[in-house]
DNA sequence: CGACCAGTTGACAACCATCAAGAGCCGTGG
DNA sequence: CCACGGCTCTTGATGGTTGTCAACTGGTCG
């Protein structure tokens, strides 16, 4: 990954962060002022499960894939990450080493700061502490509710979430409709919603035949989200 | 549940709460002088998923369980919590209301900070701060381990890493083997399994056929550990 | 002694992972 | 420009795991 020491970030980025709200906008000139930026290659992986935390980061173009390797190889994908999220931050602010590995999915850039600086700006700046804490807090919460999903939840259901998810973060509207616009292959979405390639593919054809979704090699296009929520809600059952 | 205003609180209790750590011994006099104490009966709810976040506890005795409520109505249990561990601390700290359910299993007590409490703690002590991103981050850690243990294995490991966990943390020797110190129901470890009473009940009764447990109502012993990390950890094909 | 609750066990079906074969698309190199 | 190899995706067949339904047992408490 290259390293740009004194690059020039447009401010009106960091604005929309959450991890620096609250923050005056001469305080936040400062945050910039000491920030990384880094680029990164498609398929390039930004950190790797279990090195040293070194750095948080925060996306300002492309999108990021968090994946947790089981001890007997599985590999689970924890979120995705799109432009103005934050992510390395629980391990640089909290723990000693990063509990997932982030590959970039397309070329992809990036602000970072190393730990010493993160902390340094959560002393500095309670508010920063605290976005920090409520950022871990919404992670929490997300993951607690993926864990009741893939517990009692059939994998049609998890995987019209997982499309959903993607489709909002991810989206980008064409007459068609709601593209995903990240290369994302049936394998990809597979470990996103905790299934396997060949059911996806068989529940992805169907939707096809239903008319709900559009589909290609490594795309999804949803012609209708609402009928990928009525199974995610399970509304057909009123049907 | 009740609220004693100026309680006499063992600080060696404290003294061993991660979320303190770092704290020199006249500063952590100042948190206990603030605290309250409170002590909850058998099955009472210390708070409920939704209610906004007024408090975070660190339990001194006693045990209690975290549950989630999905939309249709199942119930996941989160996490089981013991003397000295900290609940309550993400929401109070970071988001506006309860992620999940507390209920005290048996008769407990827990020292309490309300959330203005907990924000100017954190404030004021940097290391307090620093304490509840650790905390937080490895609360993350776990969830997102078991998220992929739910997603990819049997039932059967599952179950025996939640016995496992559970014999860690509520465990007490007894001649016989490690006797789960709790009330805890079938349903309840099949909650926390994530799967069904009757599987459990199947399962439980194959190992204690094997002499891996003994079983009561309510209640578990385990007799050869080694044979449920066996289990749990997949060793079992190596035999 | 009866009601009730926790637990056990059986029968059954469905969901879905697994294995496997083949089809379509794409870039590459001759 | 076409042929080839490789990758992604589709689809079929099959069996195991486990959820569901249900009947029954045994302990506990009033």
């Amino acid at each position: 990954m290259s390293d740009v020491a004194h690059p020039e970030i447009d401010p009106a980025i960091l604005d929309a962060v959450d991890a620096f709200t609250g923050l005056a906008p001469e305080e936040r000139a400062q945050v910039l002022e000491i920030a990384h930026r880094h680029r990164f290659a498609a398929e390039e992986d930004i950190f790797h499960q279990g090195d040293p935390a070194e750095a948080f980061f925060v996306l300002l173009r492309g999108h990021v894939r968090m994946t947790k390797l089981t001890p007997d190889g599985q590999q689970v994908t924890i979120r995705y990450i799109g432009p103005g999220e934050t992510f390395g931050c629980v391990a640089a602010c909290g723990g000693m080493s990063y509990p997932a590995t982030a590959t970039a999915l397309e070329e992809s850039m990036a602000a970072g700061w190393t730990r010493a600086q993160a902390q340094a700006l959560a002393g500095r700046f309670p508010a920063v502490a605290f976005n920090v804490m409520r950022i871990m807090g919404g992670r929490l919460e997300e993951i607690q509710t993926r864990l009741s999903e893939v517990t009692y939840d059939r994998v049609e259901r998890r995987i019209a979430r997982a499309v959903t998810r993607l489709a909002a973060q991810a989206g980008r509207r064409t007459p068609e409709g709601v593209r995903i616009d990240v290369p994302l292959s049936r394998q990809d979405l597979a470990e996103y919603a905790g299934t396997t390639l060949a059911t996806v593919s068989r529940t992805l054809s169907r939707w096809e035949d239903e008319g709900i979704v559009t589909l290609g090699r490594q795309r999804v296009v949803v012609r209708q989200p609402h009928g990928l929520v009525a199974i995610a809600e399970d509304l057909d059952a009123a049907s």
